[in-house]
DNA sequence: GGCAGGATAGTGTATATACACATGTGCATA
DNA sequence: TATGCACATGTGTATATACACTATCCTGCC
């Protein structure tokens, strides 16, 4: 509506929402030495280990570059086992001993981090936000590939 | 399925529809050598000239500091007028007359970024996912300043 | 066996992001 | 005047992000 009303950036409200989302999960993870991006790589990990980085990548809608170097801390602290791998071929990824138990001893602070955001938002918001972000993702991959 | 369904992580979900966002508002501004950030940054000195670095990060949602290194390739290009400031203190931003000139170059790119978005993703959606995103960022906000 | 081509993996560089820390500046009050 | 607090500004460091380029490796074909 109001066609005068100058449409507003979608880019630019996604990412000021994300920075503060981000922020609120950060601080929760802090405790851990963790990051919310790190938090969400040793999950994926330990939900689906074996991955080569390119389909890990891909299934995190990352590109490949970004998660190697996403990966890199993550790999110095020992959290991470690189398979056998076929010789620098597709090193399967996955949680080494100690990345299981950071991974453990992160989760209660993660579930914080959500109830907070579900409290600070409300539920029905968050759930409704969740399904529209999913069905633009999905739009969008659906759309040239280019 | 599954009874607890495993709630899904807000903060990676936003985050992964922003990078993809993103990736599709920098490309489409790549030509007049602009970010989605940096041209955000000058249309919102166009519109509100003056403010301080500190009162500007407010309004974009965005720590002081990054405000300061995301300017900086944006000063060094000559696209802003530090104001005179009163030394040191609270420089008020505004654009130079290359910055004008830039942003008039780069909006039609935005423009054609905001419809590619919208006809991938369908405009009520957009309008809807605009309308949570800011409903959202405005209960954080309310919510404790710690 | 050797080579061409496609896929996979890694590096260089630049921006984006924020926390911790340091610096500076001006006013109010003792 | 001294001084100390409140606020504004700048730097060091670390992660997050992606594009362009380079290197490596496997496989199919000759």
């Amino acid at each position: 509506m109001s066609r005068s009303g100058k449409p507003r950036c979608t880019c630019f409200l996604l990412r000021r929402l994300t920075r503060k989302v981000t922020q609120a999960y950060d601080q929760a993870l802090a405790p851990a030495g963790l990051t919310i991006t790190q938090y969400s790589l040793l999950a994926h990990l330990h939900r689906m280990p074996g991955l080569s980085a390119s389909a890990l990548a891909a299934h995190l809608g990352m590109d490949r570059t970004t998660l190697l170097r996403t990966l890199k801390p993550v790999a110095d602290a020992g959290w991470t086992r690189s398979g056998d791998g076929a010789r620098g071929r597709s090193a399967n990824l996955a949680l080494s001993r100690s990345g299981t138990a950071k991974l453990r001893q992160a989760r209660p602070l993660w579930e914080r981090a959500q109830a907070a955001i579900e409290s600070a938002i409300g539920s029905r918001r968050v759930a409704a936000l969740q399904a529209l972000v999913d069905e633009s993702l999905a739009a969008l991959r659906g759309q040239a590939h280019r």
